[in-house]
RNA sequence: GCCCCGGUGGUGGAAUCGGUAGACACGCAGGACUUAAAAUCCUGUUCGCCGCAACGCGAGUGCGGGUUCGACCCCCGCCCGGGGCACCA
């Protein structure tokens, strides 16, 4: 079986003993505080951080430690380069999971959570990581969410001054207001809103807090959330099913409730701009720009026929104005009530309330075609057509103006809806149109375009937007499709809003009075109306006068800005220093999964630019570069029952009968054979269970799956540490892929870097003999073999490459091995490049071989280059690209005696057949091609 | 529907700038050591063809075209898989 340390040989102690040596060294640098970090501004720094992990109930598996390996890896690398590295984690812990834990099993979320947090700790310990515990966070500590407040606070006292680009306080704002009114200054929450000085004065204090209100950078309105009566709260899109609660299939509907926002919108150019100063991956910049959505086009009033009202729609593609053959607005729009006629009441109203039964991302996702006739019609702004408004749920409320001019001939979704109500289409496009698809070419000559006749789309662009603007019926606007950040949660376990009510007037509290502690409760029933669970504690509900705010703040708070609580956790005077933001600056390296790709980013990114802007911090992008660990999946094992029967088939006999798939649990799984005894044994329901056999044995199907229990495809690290050890566990997670990439997880590989470690052991140890290695002068090929492979490790550690880095370990160690070579100034430089991969065994062989100290802080070996230099090259010589045989050829050569080499080779001469070589391509250090 | 990312041996993957496709491993097959096993070591391993081997030939990076002396890599058109989404006008 495996080695265990069980069997006390104690004359085995030369063998490698992972458990043991682990442990030893774990416990040694949790003693000797190795990871301590300090800030000490005469250092060179690298700020190296994960994403912190929700601490969830069910632990760790494999594809979890992925991207914390990768970047323990780099921090221990950058630190052997000299860095002073700051390498810290914490915890997310603030979240709905808690929540829900505490509702179903009495459990308080403070408990659960701590608990989680005990659990997730041991795990990540086994791993070997060189985290700095001692700058832990936790986002549901007091004494972090203190300073999530007082953020808070900082976002609700400034606005944002588009003149300048930047945030300004409130009170900049209100003198403003006191001597030149805000015609200068468009109010983003009511864009219509005018008034002057005098007015400002005149108004009364709840009329300029509600003002203010429009203004701030946290605000509180009006939005529409998913309602669900039965259970007195709201719901998230995706607890609702087909109109439904996913628990309890209670109605949900849509309905308006007061919320906190930020105003998000206000950063949307500079979030845009920032995103060319950052090193994230191509798609991920595309995914937050199109996120952000900016678009250039025109507001266009649409004058309602028989009334002074006019429907304002948004477009970009003006150009196609005169292709308009009907318009259609979202069941949400304020006119709808105004445009439904008597004759069209019906049918309209019985469409709108459909739509409100159906959440957001239903509607999303829907590809039938709806709507109704609204029975009103607008009258085109040139040619004074009347053109029918529709309502259809494909337009949304929150984008552009919430109504749309249709075009049908150019935009496929108003084509469809053409079709499906058998309205006619103006073709505008010529033979760009066939008929039957929309065509968004922007290069048709238009047609039946009045003015525009003759030109091309492109170009007859500005020529109506002039137009528009000349008559005074639309203009150009740049519209964003990005929307303000919802900002608050009826729940329980998040953080208290620092405001208190009164007289309707959000009160901040002085941050002297910070934190608002989030009180305990024993039962988290939805407060009355929507409210949170807090709303049911009228004692901390009431205060100073007022009423508390009693929704809290969603998960993204805390996680805004948790990078820069790590440069100096223990400062309860500042939520960061100046001086240690200063110091550690932007994160240098960010690691975590795509999921995050805009929500968590894009509101980080907003954050860090909001202190930028108020002089808190000295930078206004918190991460220089990002990189996307992909998913480990599981791979799933698969037995086929035989339909009504107990009997299970194996799968290559499978097709032949009606079977019902069985997922089986990994663990019972030796590659893809099952240990049939073990089946039997996993349920009550399969103790009878027969098996029809394949080659003696039944072997199961496979599949590529989430990893997660339902699918019984979970492997867990600690399982894996046990068996084969940390530094082994850690190489193997590099091994499998590229971190980017997403991959299964399949343990059987894992023995190939196990086998590794055992032979790098071998180098240094003999089993009676003990350490082996000798003080001898190394070769030239030894110091070749070690300098090839260090300069490589450098150069893919540096790009995170770990899976290229892992097999130039097994090949530096391959030929060393070759070459027999056990001279300790070969081998103590390996060890030191290995150890960020495997810092236990490092550390033991370090020390084994007579060195003091750990080897964690050696300097990185300087290649020496002299060992490297190549005088000739095994050339790879092709005929018409096609490889024919090597040829070694100095490397000085010159096109001229390259050419005269090859051609002169009989077996060249061969492949020529006697034809005369048209021209040799020669590459120097690459290849020689000879044309024929 | 839209956007993004992929597709290379039996498997995970390598090829960093358009230059020897399959590095390094897993698995498998054969051998050595051993009473036996484990561990370890050695050899072979893309596919097909020439009876075996050597030598060699042909095909080959999802499919079909193209550019190039030369394409896994660049371009055009498809197919399939995975992920994301706020139907973005």
């Amino acid at each position: 079986m495996h080695h265990s340390p069980d069997q006390g040989i104690i004359d085995n102690i030369m063998e490698y003993q992972f458990r043991d040596i682990e442990r030893k060294w774990q416990e040694r640098w949790k003693d000797q505080g190795t990871y301590r970090v300090t800030n000490d501004p005469g250092r060179p720094k690298c700020y190296v951080l994960d994403m912190f992990p929700y601490p969830s109930g069910a632990g760790l598996h494999v594809g979890h430690p992925l991207g914390y390996i990768a970047s323990d890896i780099y921090s221990r690398y950058k630190r052997l380069k000299g860095f002073n590295v700051l390498h810290p984690m914490g915890y997310d812990s603030f979240g709905l999971p808690a929540e829900q834990y505490a509702i179903e099993h009495g459990i308080p979320p403070a408990v659960s959570t701590e608990n989680n947090i005990r659990n997730f700790r041991a795990q990540l310990d086994r791993i070997g990581f060189c985290y700095d515990w001692s700058r832990e966070v936790r986002t549901s500590d007091a004494s972090y969410y203190r300073w999530t407040q007082w953020i808070f606070l900082e976002l609700f006292g400034s606005w944002f001054d588009r003149q300048a680009g930047k945030a300004r306080r409130i009170a900049e704002l209100t003198a403003i207001f006191e001597q030149e009114g805000n015609a200068s200054y468009v109010c983003p929450g009511d864009r219509t809103l005018r008034f002057s000085a005098a007015e400002w004065i005149s108004f009364d204090a709840r009329r300029r807090e509600d003002i203010l209100m429009d203004y701030r950078l946290a605000y509180c309105g009006y939005g529409e959330v998913n309602w669900c009566e039965a259970l007195g709260t709201v719901l998230a899109n995706d607890e609702v099913v087909n109109g439904v609660s996913e628990r309890g299939g209670h109605p949900v509907v849509r309905k308006k409730l007061r919320q906190w926002y930020l105003r998000i919108t206000e950063y949307a150019d500079r979030l845009l701009e920032g995103l060319q100063t950052v090193e994230f991956s191509e798609s991920m910049k595309e995914m937050q720009s199109n996120w952000i959505g900016k678009s250039y086009g025109a507001e266009i009033d649409f004058k309602l026929k028989g009334g002074d009202a006019h429907i304002r729609v948004y477009t970009t593609r003006p150009d196609t104005i005169f292709g308009v053959d009907f318009l259609v607005i979202a069941p949400e729009h304020p006119l709808v009530p105004h445009l439904i006629t008597d004759s069209h009441r019906t049918t309209a109203e019985a469409y709108l309330e459909y739509v409100n039964s159906r959440s957001e991302r239903e509607r999303m996702a829907e590809k039938k075609i709806s709507g109704a006739f609204t029975g009103s019609h607008c009258l085109h702004p040139f040619t004074g057509q009347p053109i029918p408004v529709w309502i259809s749920e494909y337009v949304l409320a929150g984008y552009g103006t919430g109504a749309i001019m249709a075009v049908p001939c150019g935009d496929e979704r108003d084509h469809k809806f053409a079709q499906h109500f058998g309205l006619p289409v103006t073709n505008i496009i010529g033979s760009y149109y066939d008929g039957t698809e929309a065509n968004p070419t922007k290069d048709a000559v238009l047609q039946h375009s009045d003015f525009l006749d003759g030109m091309v789309m492109r170009d007859a662009m500005a020529v109506v937007l002039d137009r528009l603007e000349a008559e005074g019926c639309g203009k150009r606007h740049v519209n964003y499709k990005m929307r303000d950040a919802a900002f608050s949660r009826q729940r329980y376990w998040g953080e208290p809003f620092p405001i208190v009510w009164k007289d309707g007037i959000a009160v901040p509290l002085p941050a002297d009075q910070l934190p608002v502690e989030l009180p305990p409760l024993d039962e988290l029933h939805p407060g009355p109306g929507g409210e949170g669970p807090l709303a049911n504690l009228p004692d901390w509900k009431h205060y100073e006068g007022g009423v508390r705010e009693v929704n809290t703040m969603p998960g993204y708070a805390g996680s805004s800005w948790y990078f820069l609580r790590y440069m100096d956790p223990g400062n309860d005077a500042e939520f960061c220093s100046r001086a240690a933001s200063d110091y550690w600056g932007q994160v240098d390296i960010y690691v975590g999964g795509t999921e995050h790709a805009v929500g968590h980013l894009l509101y980080s990114r907003m954050w860090t630019k909001v202190l930028f802007d108020l002089g808190h911090i000295g930078f206004d992008e918190p991460f220089r570069r990002l990189v996307n660990q992909g998913k480990i999946g599981g791979d799933s094992r698969i037995a086929y029952r035989i339909r009504g029967t107990h009997q299970f088939v194996s799968a290559g006999l499978k097709d032949a009968y009606e079977t019902d798939e069985i997922h089986v649990d990994v663990s019972m799984v030796d590659g893809v054979v099952l240990d049939t005894e073990a089946f039997r044994n996993w349920r009550p329901d399969l103790l009878d269970a027969t098996f029809l056999l394949e080659d003696g044995v039944y072997r199961c199907g496979n599949r590529l799956e989430k990893m997660s229990k339902r699918y019984h495809n979970v492997v867990n690290p600690d399982e894996v540490v046990e068996r084969y050890g940390a530094d082994t566990f850690r190489m193997y997670e590099m091994f499998l892929g590229p971190v980017e990439q997403d991959k299964p997880w399949d343990t059987k590989g894992i023995e190939g870097v196990h086998r590794f470690l055992k032979k790098l052991w071998r180098m240094f140890m003999h089993e009676e003999r003990g350490l082996i290695v000798s003080q001898e002068s190394p070769t030239d090929a030894e110091w070749k073999a070690l300098y090839k492979m260090i300069r490589k490790i450098e150069e893919d550690t540096e790009r995170f490459s770990f899976n290229t880095s892992v097999s130039q370990f097994m090949i530096g160690l391959n030929e060393l091995y070759d070459l027999k070579c056990q001279k300790i100034s070969i081998l103590e430089q390996f060890l030191i490049v290995l150890s960020p991969y495997a810092p236990h065994m490092c550390e033991e062989l370090w020390q084994a071989t007579g060195h003091s100290g750990s080897i964690l802080d050696q300097p990185w070996p300087a290649v020496e280059e002299r060992y490297l230099v190549e005088t000739s090259k095994a050339y790879p010589v092709a005929v018409n690209g096609r490889t024919r045989m090597e040829m070694t050829i100095s490397l000085q050569a010159t096109q001229a005696e390259v050419e005269a080499i090859v051609l002169a080779d009989p077996s060249v001469q061969k492949w020529l057949e006697g034809k005369t070589p048209k021209k040799v391509v020669y590459v120097p250090n690459r290849m020689i091609n000879i044309v024929v």
